[in-house]
DNA sequence: TCAAAAGTGTTCATCTTACACCCATGG
DNA sequence: CCATGGGTGTAAGATGAACACTTTTGA
């Protein structure tokens, strides 16, 4: 359906950088393209912004026609609007990041039946378009905000020891953490459940389970709290 | 020109939050809008991005267009995109904020002739489109960024007394700060040059004068050095 | 019984906070 | 000579960093 308007306009994409954590690795889905341009080459999921929906809800939509995922932490990131971004036009790209648990979601073909799969951040093919400053940007913004923000839960499962926890904050910030100080810090927070239950099928002794009380911290958070590692 | 496209695309501007440092008063410039919709409104100035030029491109150049301000600090904030946001049809805006010293630039008036003011950011008219919520988030974005960037220099002349640089930081933090520890931080971090001048014209004893070194600020950044306030 | 990870306190150094007086200047 | 803001140091408390051994469990 084609439309015409009285001026020009460049168009309107949104991008999603995924991030899943491994065992020791943060990971980014991504998707290999099938049309032209780029086609063959890796990219981050993403897909035009239809009229008539908030740009929030384009991110939510692709990020669900993409990779199956709903019900995931999902924010913006920056807006990239290089005329020569995309050879074909102006396309202007509203890029999001999402923080999932790897596990926990398995992620299911694409709809267009190109492949998609996770790639270590710090091995990752060359990408299509910008998206190679897109992902460096993600990168640095969650390594900036998981210091102050509890964001690094959307990335393990809801039940999780305090090592999973330390390792997270060590394979995002990419340096060791003292485990005792650690602990001291994250429990003085007094923002996680200490669970009666514990850590099931390992060949040791097994760690106590925890999970995070966003309730509490969003009452600590009004009264002036503030998360930090 | 009437242009035709294959599939609809929502239209897009660029808004630019403009903040300036009165001498006790943090200040937000606003511009009447002489159309329809919101017509007689106060908003923060924008317009539409010009495809084939790059959307920092265009905050700059409305920034210049619509008060004449030019090299000034100008950061991306966020995207706003809700369908309904313009009446009209759908009008995603990439909001920008800049920062100025409001004594050394006079605002020119607008190429439209209409009238731009500076309000204090917490008595500003009822503002056109969702401009409220850009408003207040850009104020979120500095309170929080001039904590750990110095960009609040950027709000002050080039040359400035300590005693400025703390009014500053009280007025946008909203919170008195005291005078000794405020100096011995400041001055440890080393990125500020002690000049051979002081304030001329004040009705007591003269302080003296400071500049940013932000070549300085760059090589200590490099070395993982990170401002504080 | 061994391997693997869980769990736990103390000390020292550093940073943060609170606080009050004398000085220089211009009117 | 007085009003106004400029400039300065110290002590106590809080926070951060370094560091090693015992316990539990499953294989």
């Amino acid at each position: 359906m084609p439309v015409k308007y009285k001026y020009p306009r460049p168009a309107l994409t949104v991008d999603c950088v995924i991030f899943g954590l491994d065992d020791d690795e943060l990971k980014v889905l991504l998707i290999e393209r099938g049309i032209e341009p780029f086609e063959g080459k890796w990219a981050i999921p993403g897909g035009f912004v239809v009229p008539g929906e908030s740009v929030d809800a384009a991110a939510r939509r692709e990020l669900l026609e993409e990779t199956g995922l709903k019900n995931v932490f999902l924010e913006q990131l920056y807006t990239f609007g290089d005329p020569d971004r995309d050879p074909r036009e102006h396309v202007v790209s509203v890029a999001y990041y999402a923080l999932t648990n790897l596990a926990g979601h398995e992620i299911k073909a694409d709809t267009d039946a190109r492949s998609a799969a996770w790639f270590s951040v710090h091995d990752v093919p060359e990408l299509a378009f910008d998206h190679d400053k897109i992902l460096e940007m993600a990168l640095r913004r969650l390594q900036g905000k998981v210091r102050y923000q509890p964001i690094g839960f959307e990335l393990l499962p809801p039940k999780f020891t305090l090592t999973q926890l330390q390792k997270l904050y060590e394979i995002i910030l990419e340096k060791p953490i003292d485990k005792r100080n650690f602990r001291k810090k994250i429990l003085s927070m007094e923002v996680l459940i200490e669970l009666d239950e514990i850590q099931q099928g390992v060949a040791h002794r097994a760690a106590r389970l925890y999970s995070f009380n966003e309730k509490e911290y969003r009452q600590k958070e009004k009264k002036g709290f503030s998360f930090e590692l």
